[in-house]
DNA sequence: CTAGATGTTCTGCTCAGCAGACTATCTTGT
DNA sequence: ACAAGATAGTCTGCTGAGCAGAACATCTAG
Protein backbone atom coordinates (compact mmCIF):
# COMPACT_ATOMS: atom_id res chain seq x y z
CA UNK A 1 0.00 0.00 0.00
CA UNK A 2 2.28 3.14 -1.71
CA UNK A 3 0.72 6.28 -1.87
CA UNK A 4 1.56 7.53 -5.42
CA UNK A 5 4.14 10.14 -5.60
CA UNK A 6 3.38 14.15 -6.27
CA UNK A 7 4.69 15.47 -9.52
CA UNK A 8 7.18 17.55 -7.33
CA UNK A 9 9.00 14.42 -5.63
CA UNK A 10 9.76 13.68 -9.82
CA UNK A 11 12.86 13.21 -10.54
CA UNK A 12 12.36 13.38 -13.84
CA UNK A 13 10.13 16.38 -13.71
CA UNK A 14 12.44 18.81 -11.52
CA UNK A 15 15.19 17.20 -14.15
CA UNK A 16 12.97 18.88 -16.97
CA UNK A 17 12.18 22.08 -15.24
CA UNK A 18 15.59 22.70 -14.39
CA UNK A 19 17.12 21.78 -17.65
CA UNK A 20 14.52 23.80 -19.25
CA UNK A 21 14.84 26.82 -17.36
CA UNK A 22 18.92 26.99 -18.20
CA UNK A 23 18.81 26.32 -21.45
CA UNK A 24 16.70 29.18 -21.52
CA UNK A 25 18.96 31.21 -19.60
CA UNK A 26 21.85 29.49 -21.64
CA UNK A 27 20.65 30.80 -24.73
CA UNK A 28 20.21 34.51 -24.16
CA UNK A 29 23.72 34.39 -23.65
CA UNK A 30 24.93 32.91 -26.54
CA UNK A 31 22.13 34.45 -28.78
CA UNK A 32 24.34 34.73 -32.06
CA UNK A 33 26.16 31.71 -31.99
CA UNK A 34 25.70 29.21 -34.82
CA UNK A 35 24.17 26.26 -33.15
CA UNK A 36 23.02 27.75 -29.92
CA UNK A 37 24.07 26.14 -26.54
CA UNK A 38 25.31 23.08 -28.18
CA UNK A 39 27.71 25.58 -30.33
CA UNK A 40 29.09 26.41 -27.12
CA UNK A 41 29.33 22.61 -26.12
CA UNK A 42 31.30 22.15 -29.19
CA UNK A 43 33.80 25.27 -28.87
CA UNK A 44 34.17 23.55 -24.95
CA UNK A 45 34.54 20.34 -26.04
CA UNK A 46 37.33 21.26 -28.65
CA UNK A 47 38.93 23.40 -26.24
CA UNK A 48 40.17 21.01 -23.58
CA UNK A 49 42.23 18.25 -25.82
CA UNK A 50 40.47 15.56 -24.78
CA UNK A 51 37.69 14.55 -27.13
CA UNK A 52 38.84 16.05 -30.76
CA UNK A 53 37.11 14.34 -33.25
CA UNK A 54 33.96 14.88 -34.41
CA UNK A 55 31.86 11.56 -33.28
CA UNK A 56 33.97 11.21 -30.06
CA UNK A 57 32.18 15.12 -29.23
CA UNK A 58 29.14 14.32 -30.78
CA UNK A 59 28.87 11.26 -28.52
CA UNK A 60 30.12 13.81 -25.55
CA UNK A 61 27.27 15.75 -26.42
CA UNK A 62 24.46 13.46 -27.05
CA UNK A 63 23.98 14.65 -30.70
CA UNK A 64 23.84 12.62 -33.65
CA UNK A 65 26.44 12.26 -36.06
CA UNK A 66 24.18 13.93 -38.62
CA UNK A 67 23.95 17.02 -36.82
CA UNK A 68 27.32 16.98 -35.76
CA UNK A 69 28.38 17.80 -39.56
CA UNK A 70 26.22 20.90 -40.07
CA UNK A 71 26.89 22.30 -36.25
CA UNK A 72 30.71 22.22 -37.33
CA UNK A 73 29.84 23.71 -41.01
CA UNK A 74 28.54 26.93 -38.96
CA UNK A 75 30.95 27.09 -36.55
CA UNK A 76 33.50 26.93 -38.85
CA UNK A 77 31.95 29.15 -41.36
CA UNK A 78 31.79 31.94 -38.50
CA UNK A 79 35.46 31.12 -38.03
CA UNK A 80 35.65 29.67 -34.76
CA UNK A 81 36.88 26.17 -35.30
CA UNK A 82 38.63 24.29 -37.99
CA UNK A 83 38.66 20.86 -39.30
CA UNK A 84 42.09 19.35 -39.28
CA UNK A 85 42.67 15.65 -40.91
CA UNK A 86 43.56 13.76 -38.01
CA UNK A 87 47.39 12.39 -38.32
CA UNK A 88 46.51 9.32 -37.02
CA UNK A 89 43.42 8.13 -38.65
CA UNK A 90 43.16 9.67 -42.34
CA UNK A 91 39.03 8.86 -41.63
CA UNK A 92 38.99 11.38 -38.82
CA UNK A 93 38.65 15.33 -38.50
CA UNK A 94 40.22 16.86 -35.51
CA UNK A 95 38.05 19.80 -34.42
CA UNK A 96 40.51 22.99 -33.29
CA UNK A 97 39.55 26.44 -32.06
CA UNK A 98 40.72 29.17 -34.18
CA UNK A 99 42.35 32.32 -31.82
CA UNK A 100 38.20 34.14 -32.50
CA UNK A 101 37.03 30.54 -31.48
CA UNK A 102 38.97 30.56 -28.11
CA UNK A 103 38.58 34.69 -27.46
CA UNK A 104 34.68 33.73 -27.70
CA UNK A 105 34.87 30.53 -25.78
CA UNK A 106 36.43 32.93 -22.69
CA UNK A 107 33.74 35.68 -22.93
CA UNK A 108 30.89 33.06 -23.45
CA UNK A 109 32.17 31.10 -20.64
CA UNK A 110 32.28 34.03 -17.75
CA UNK A 111 28.69 34.73 -19.31
CA UNK A 112 27.44 31.79 -18.38
CA UNK A 113 28.77 31.21 -15.29
CA UNK A 114 27.27 34.48 -14.38
CA UNK A 115 23.99 33.01 -15.24
CA UNK A 116 24.18 29.41 -14.13
CA UNK A 117 24.56 31.45 -10.84
CA UNK A 118 21.54 33.40 -11.20
CA UNK A 119 19.56 30.21 -11.90
CA UNK A 120 21.29 28.71 -8.63
CA UNK A 121 20.53 31.56 -6.67
CA UNK A 122 18.31 29.99 -4.57
CA UNK A 123 20.84 27.84 -3.21
CA UNK A 124 22.96 27.85 -0.72
CA UNK A 125 26.81 28.55 -2.23
CA UNK A 126 27.52 25.53 -0.15
CA UNK A 127 24.65 23.92 -1.90
CA UNK A 128 25.95 24.74 -5.31
CA UNK A 129 28.75 23.35 -5.30
CA UNK A 130 27.19 20.34 -4.11
CA UNK A 131 24.60 19.98 -6.56
CA UNK A 132 27.41 20.69 -9.38
CA UNK A 133 29.21 18.19 -8.10
CA UNK A 134 26.86 15.28 -7.70
CA UNK A 135 25.78 15.95 -11.28
CA UNK A 136 29.11 15.77 -12.70
CA UNK A 137 29.91 12.98 -10.80
CA UNK A 138 26.39 10.86 -12.15
CA UNK A 139 27.25 12.77 -15.78
CA UNK A 140 30.77 11.45 -16.34
CA UNK A 141 30.89 8.21 -14.12
CA UNK A 142 27.29 7.25 -13.80
CA UNK A 143 25.52 7.36 -17.63
CA UNK A 144 24.75 4.30 -19.00
CA UNK A 145 25.64 6.36 -22.74
CA UNK A 146 27.91 3.45 -23.72
CA UNK A 147 30.19 6.71 -24.25
CA UNK A 148 30.79 7.08 -20.37
CA UNK A 149 34.48 7.85 -19.90
CA UNK A 150 34.86 8.40 -16.15
CA UNK A 151 37.20 10.77 -16.47
CA UNK A 152 39.00 11.90 -13.42
CA UNK A 153 39.35 15.95 -13.36
CA UNK A 154 42.80 16.95 -14.07
CA UNK A 155 44.18 20.12 -14.19
CA UNK A 156 45.17 21.21 -17.37
CA UNK A 157 46.92 24.41 -18.68
CA UNK A 158 46.09 24.85 -22.14
CA UNK A 159 44.54 28.00 -23.78
CA UNK A 160 43.86 30.42 -20.67
CA UNK A 161 42.48 33.87 -21.73
CA UNK B 1 43.22 36.09 -16.45
CA UNK B 2 41.02 32.83 -16.44
CA UNK B 3 41.09 29.40 -17.80
CA UNK B 4 38.16 28.05 -19.78
CA UNK B 5 35.89 25.84 -17.93
CA UNK B 6 36.15 22.13 -19.15
CA UNK B 7 33.42 20.73 -20.72
CA UNK B 8 32.45 18.66 -18.11
CA UNK B 9 32.61 21.73 -15.53
CA UNK B 10 29.70 22.61 -17.07
CA UNK B 11 26.45 23.00 -15.58
CA UNK B 12 24.38 22.91 -18.33
CA UNK B 13 26.34 19.36 -20.29
CA UNK B 14 25.59 17.86 -16.99
CA UNK B 15 21.85 18.57 -16.60
CA UNK B 16 21.22 17.38 -20.30
CA UNK B 17 23.53 14.28 -20.10
CA UNK B 18 21.87 13.06 -17.10
CA UNK B 19 18.75 14.36 -17.91
CA UNK B 20 18.71 12.21 -21.30
CA UNK B 21 19.91 9.56 -19.66
CA UNK B 22 16.94 9.86 -17.17
CA UNK B 23 14.81 10.14 -20.49
CA UNK B 24 15.90 6.84 -22.38
CA UNK B 25 15.56 4.93 -19.06
CA UNK B 26 11.87 6.43 -18.44
CA UNK B 27 10.94 5.79 -21.84
CA UNK B 28 11.70 1.95 -21.67
CA UNK B 29 9.33 1.97 -18.38
CA UNK B 30 6.46 4.27 -19.66
CA UNK B 31 6.60 1.89 -23.24
CA UNK B 32 3.20 1.50 -24.50
CA UNK B 33 1.28 4.86 -22.40
CA UNK B 34 0.20 7.09 -24.36
CA UNK B 35 2.28 10.63 -24.54
CA UNK B 36 5.77 8.26 -23.14
CA UNK B 37 7.04 10.07 -20.04
CA UNK B 38 4.96 13.32 -20.14
CA UNK B 39 1.98 11.14 -19.90
CA UNK B 40 3.14 9.98 -17.14
CA UNK B 41 3.36 13.33 -15.22
CA UNK B 42 0.51 14.35 -17.18
CA UNK B 43 -0.96 11.21 -14.73
CA UNK B 44 0.83 12.50 -11.73
CA UNK B 45 0.11 16.00 -11.61
CA UNK B 46 -3.88 15.15 -12.10
CA UNK B 47 -3.52 12.67 -9.37
CA UNK B 48 -2.50 15.18 -6.62
CA UNK B 49 -5.16 17.35 -7.00
CA UNK B 50 -3.01 20.66 -6.61
CA UNK B 51 -3.18 21.51 -10.18
CA UNK B 52 -6.47 20.30 -12.32
CA UNK B 53 -7.09 22.14 -15.47
CA UNK B 54 -4.84 21.52 -18.76
CA UNK B 55 -3.35 24.57 -18.74
CA UNK B 56 -2.52 24.82 -15.23
CA UNK B 57 -0.92 21.45 -15.91
CA UNK B 58 0.59 22.19 -19.07
CA UNK B 59 2.53 25.12 -17.17
CA UNK B 60 3.52 22.76 -14.90
CA UNK B 61 4.90 20.69 -17.01
CA UNK B 62 6.34 22.88 -19.38
CA UNK B 63 4.35 21.85 -22.42
CA UNK B 64 2.18 23.69 -24.88
CA UNK B 65 -1.13 24.06 -24.07
CA UNK B 66 -1.79 22.79 -28.12
CA UNK B 67 0.14 19.69 -27.34
CA UNK B 68 -1.73 19.25 -23.62
CA UNK B 69 -4.89 18.67 -26.16
CA UNK B 70 -3.66 15.45 -27.88
CA UNK B 71 -1.99 14.47 -25.06
CA UNK B 72 -5.32 14.43 -23.33
CA UNK B 73 -6.74 13.21 -26.25
CA UNK B 74 -4.53 10.24 -26.00
CA UNK B 75 -4.51 9.49 -22.26
CA UNK B 76 -8.66 9.54 -22.37
CA UNK B 77 -8.42 7.25 -25.46
CA UNK B 78 -7.12 4.99 -23.45
CA UNK B 79 -9.05 5.41 -20.64
CA UNK B 80 -7.02 6.85 -17.91
CA UNK B 81 -7.83 10.02 -17.43
CA UNK B 82 -11.24 12.27 -17.91
CA UNK B 83 -12.19 15.32 -19.06
CA UNK B 84 -14.39 17.39 -16.55
CA UNK B 85 -16.28 20.45 -16.95
CA UNK B 86 -15.07 22.54 -13.77
CA UNK B 87 -17.98 23.62 -11.76
CA UNK B 88 -16.75 26.99 -11.61
CA UNK B 89 -15.42 27.76 -14.64
CA UNK B 90 -16.89 26.45 -17.39
CA UNK B 91 -14.02 27.36 -20.00
CA UNK B 92 -12.14 24.97 -17.94
CA UNK B 93 -11.54 21.38 -18.27
CA UNK B 94 -11.49 19.42 -15.00
CA UNK B 95 -8.45 16.67 -15.63
CA UNK B 96 -9.33 13.53 -13.36
CA UNK B 97 -7.75 10.31 -13.31
CA UNK B 98 -10.02 7.06 -14.22
CA UNK B 99 -9.71 4.01 -11.97
CA UNK B 100 -7.39 2.40 -14.43
CA UNK B 101 -5.52 5.56 -14.50
CA UNK B 102 -4.74 5.40 -11.08
CA UNK B 103 -3.77 1.82 -11.04
CA UNK B 104 -1.56 2.42 -13.50
CA UNK B 105 0.05 5.06 -12.37
CA UNK B 106 0.57 3.52 -9.45
CA UNK B 107 2.44 1.08 -11.23
CA UNK B 108 4.65 3.38 -13.50
CA UNK B 109 5.71 4.97 -10.40
CA UNK B 110 6.97 1.83 -8.28
CA UNK B 111 8.80 0.58 -11.91
CA UNK B 112 10.10 4.30 -11.92
CA UNK B 113 11.20 4.54 -8.46
CA UNK B 114 13.33 1.66 -9.58
CA UNK B 115 14.72 2.92 -12.71
CA UNK B 116 15.72 6.05 -11.07
CA UNK B 117 17.41 4.19 -8.64
CA UNK B 118 19.47 2.59 -10.74
CA UNK B 119 20.28 5.95 -12.67
CA UNK B 120 21.85 7.53 -9.07
CA UNK B 121 23.49 4.33 -8.49
CA UNK B 122 26.85 6.06 -8.76
CA UNK B 123 25.85 8.29 -5.80
CA UNK B 124 25.59 7.34 -1.92
CA UNK B 125 22.02 6.75 -0.63
CA UNK B 126 22.11 10.26 1.21
CA UNK B 127 23.64 12.09 -1.80
CA UNK B 128 20.80 10.66 -3.74
CA UNK B 129 18.54 11.98 -1.40
CA UNK B 130 20.22 15.24 -1.77
CA UNK B 131 20.44 15.36 -5.53
CA UNK B 132 16.98 14.93 -5.39
CA UNK B 133 16.09 18.02 -2.57
CA UNK B 134 18.74 19.87 -4.39
CA UNK B 135 16.76 19.61 -7.77
CA UNK B 136 13.20 19.65 -6.32
CA UNK B 137 13.74 22.84 -4.90
CA UNK B 138 15.47 24.67 -7.75
CA UNK B 139 12.60 23.30 -10.03
CA UNK B 140 9.64 24.71 -7.63
CA UNK B 141 10.99 27.71 -6.21
CA UNK B 142 13.32 28.73 -8.42
CA UNK B 143 12.11 28.09 -11.94
CA UNK B 144 12.49 32.15 -13.49
CA UNK B 145 9.50 30.44 -15.16
CA UNK B 146 6.58 32.57 -14.10
CA UNK B 147 4.48 29.54 -13.27
CA UNK B 148 6.94 29.87 -10.18
CA UNK B 149 4.46 28.06 -7.59
CA UNK B 150 7.13 28.07 -4.58
CA UNK B 151 4.95 25.46 -2.86
CA UNK B 152 5.65 24.01 0.38
CA UNK B 153 5.43 19.54 0.21
CA UNK B 154 2.91 18.97 2.19
CA UNK B 155 1.51 15.67 3.19
CA UNK B 156 -1.69 14.79 1.12
CA UNK B 157 -3.53 11.96 1.60
CA UNK B 158 -5.31 11.37 -2.20
CA UNK B 159 -5.73 8.38 -3.73
CA UNK B 160 -3.50 5.71 -2.18
CA UNK B 161 -2.75 2.32 -3.86
C1' DC C 1 44.20 -9.05 -49.72
C1' DT C 2 39.66 -9.52 -48.52
C1' DA C 3 35.92 -8.53 -45.24
C1' DG C 4 34.06 -5.96 -42.14
C1' DA C 5 34.19 -1.94 -38.97
C1' DT C 6 34.50 3.08 -38.42
C1' DG C 7 34.54 8.40 -39.52
C1' DT C 8 32.26 11.80 -42.27
C1' DT C 9 29.07 13.68 -45.44
C1' DC C 10 24.72 14.05 -48.14
C1' DT C 11 19.80 13.20 -49.30
C1' DG C 12 15.18 12.48 -48.17
C1' DC C 13 11.72 12.40 -45.14
C1' DT C 14 8.91 12.34 -40.91
C1' DC C 15 6.69 14.26 -37.25
C1' DA C 16 6.68 16.93 -32.98
C1' DG C 17 5.05 20.98 -31.73
C1' DC C 18 4.56 26.17 -32.54
C1' DA C 19 1.88 30.23 -34.46
C1' DG C 20 -2.49 31.87 -35.42
C1' DA C 21 -7.27 31.86 -35.74
C1' DC C 22 -11.77 30.63 -33.65
C1' DT C 23 -15.35 29.73 -30.02
C1' DA C 24 -16.95 29.96 -25.48
C1' DT C 25 -16.68 31.94 -21.17
C1' DC C 26 -15.01 34.89 -17.44
C1' DT C 27 -13.86 39.68 -15.73
C1' DT C 28 -13.60 44.53 -15.38
C1' DG C 29 -14.98 49.14 -16.05
C1' DT C 30 -18.55 52.41 -16.84
C1' DA D 1 -26.38 45.84 -18.12
C1' DC D 2 -23.04 46.02 -21.66
C1' DA D 3 -18.87 46.56 -24.12
C1' DA D 4 -14.00 45.39 -24.17
C1' DG D 5 -10.52 42.62 -23.10
C1' DA D 6 -8.49 38.50 -20.97
C1' DT D 7 -8.42 33.47 -20.61
C1' DA D 8 -9.45 28.10 -21.51
C1' DG D 9 -9.65 24.95 -24.93
C1' DT D 10 -9.54 23.27 -29.82
C1' DC D 11 -8.26 22.99 -34.66
C1' DT D 12 -5.46 23.95 -38.94
C1' DG D 13 -1.29 24.64 -41.29
C1' DC D 14 3.29 24.68 -41.55
C1' DT D 15 8.24 24.69 -40.46
C1' DG D 16 12.42 22.77 -39.31
C1' DA D 17 15.16 19.89 -36.31
C1' DG D 18 17.16 15.85 -36.66
C1' DC D 19 16.94 10.69 -37.82
C1' DA D 20 17.49 6.73 -41.23
C1' DG D 21 19.99 5.15 -44.93
C1' DA D 22 23.25 5.20 -48.38
C1' DA D 23 27.78 6.62 -50.28
C1' DC D 24 32.64 7.12 -49.86
C1' DA D 25 37.12 6.96 -47.66
C1' DT D 26 39.95 4.74 -44.56
C1' DC D 27 41.28 1.67 -40.85
C1' DT D 28 41.82 -3.15 -38.71
C1' DA D 29 41.77 -8.17 -38.50
C1' DG D 30 42.20 -12.51 -40.23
Amino acid sequence: MTTPQRVDADLGWALGRVTRAHLRTAQEVVSGLPGGPRGYQVLAAANDGEVTTQLAIARMLGVDRTVMTYLLDELEGAGLVERRPDPADRRARRVVLTATGRERLCDLDRRLREAEERLLAPLEPAERDTLRELLRRLATGAAHDGASACQVAEEIGTGDC
